[in-house]
DNA sequence: ACCTGAACACCGTTCAAGT
DNA sequence: ACCTGAACACCGTTCAAGT
């Protein structure tokens, strides 16, 4: 309404969600600030108006498609949900094949990546895990589902069939077992313990 | 000694090393092939004679990073010998800040990478991990490993207190007890099978 | 404040031409 | 066969100038 200032033609969203778009449709190798400008009908100059440099912008990126990812439901024993977790997370990334890459390559800031890791948080609290140890699992379970992900988008159609998907789903039952294990020496040395589930 | 060729001036080895010694002193970004090139006193088209494409030749930084790694001695039980695996590559991977990235980038070709997947898969295969799950524990532990490094090197000096060690050795051992748990899985059903140490 | 054309300082790779 | 200068087709980012 006020007329001393037209509205802007460009806004962060619209510039994050081109980026993605030119993801989804020709690769990380495509999402350029010429490209993304030019699917604006602009220079890439304009793109610093909403974004401190490249990096920042796939940032945003990554954590768009973090924050479209589901949590599992409350359902079921805590090895399933993080089973679940993994499986959702793998095949949401895969979808947008790079965006894997961007998570390996960008520190992990962002509200969506942080919620994640709060659920995770908050099962593996919920399944007994100790204090001093629930960050570093969460680190490594996010580690290695991100990791996985990202080997699977570096493999040509051929090398990826469903072996890709076993190896992934093996290392995370790797690491849930590791899990139960690791909450079964906490139960012996604290017998009083009350165990749920 | 034949005259009708003069020696040339380049020759592979020469350009990986001088390709390492660009990565250890100014990092991954500075590892261009025009860098390379300068500090060969040449130009960046030389190298094209003895690799295809940068890809190429950071493969075989990798390769010849990878190739100086020891590999644990055979003292010990298996997760032991596991977890000197898995700590001796994470330093030596570390003492060339960038190579990890490298080793997430591009595929895992060259003779010192198929190496060391020949012994993890020996000490799996000894540790009594039934043939069909060979490939995927070997994958899993190789990528927990090289993802974990990669981690670190992203952190700067400030974050990378020890607190990115002990996560990294948590979910180390987090794979390990996954595998002791599959182990004992495959034992109750195979009652037959001779255990070792 | 928002936007932009033009330029700057780089890239990886190719190729014709030299020896 | 090995080597190279020069060019090609790109990059991310900056900045003065416009509105």
């Amino acid at each position: 309404m006020p007329s001393r200032s037209s509205a802007p033609k460009l806004n962060l969203e619209v510039v994050v969600e081109t980026a993605l778009a030119v993801l989804d449709k020709d690769g990380l190798g495509a999402v350029t600030t010429r490209r993304v400008a030019e699917e604006l009908g602009t220079g890439p100059a304009s793109l610093y108006a909403y974004v401190r440099n490249k990096d920042e912008l796939l940032s945003l990126v990554l954590d768009k498609v973090l924050a479209d990812i589901p949590l599992p439901t409350a359902r079921g024993t805590w090895q399933q949900r993080l089973l679940r977790y993994g499986r959702q997370t793998r095949k949401a990334l895969l979808a947008h094949p790079g965006i894997a890459a961007v998570a390996m390559a960008v520190p992990s800031t962002g509200a969506a990546s942080a919620a994640r890791q709060d659920w995770l948080r908050g099962l593996l609290c919920g399944a007994g895990l100790p204090e001093e140890e629930l960050q570093a699992a969460v680190d490594s379970i996010s580690l290695y589902v991100l990791a996985g992900a990202h080997e699977e988008e570096l493999l040509t159609g051929t090398e990826r069939g469903s072996g890709a998907a076993q190896r992934f789903e093996y290392g995370l039952r790797l690491m849930v077992g590791g899990l139960e294990q690791q909450l079964e020496r906490h139960v012996e040395h604290l017998p009083q313990h009350s165990q749920g589930t």
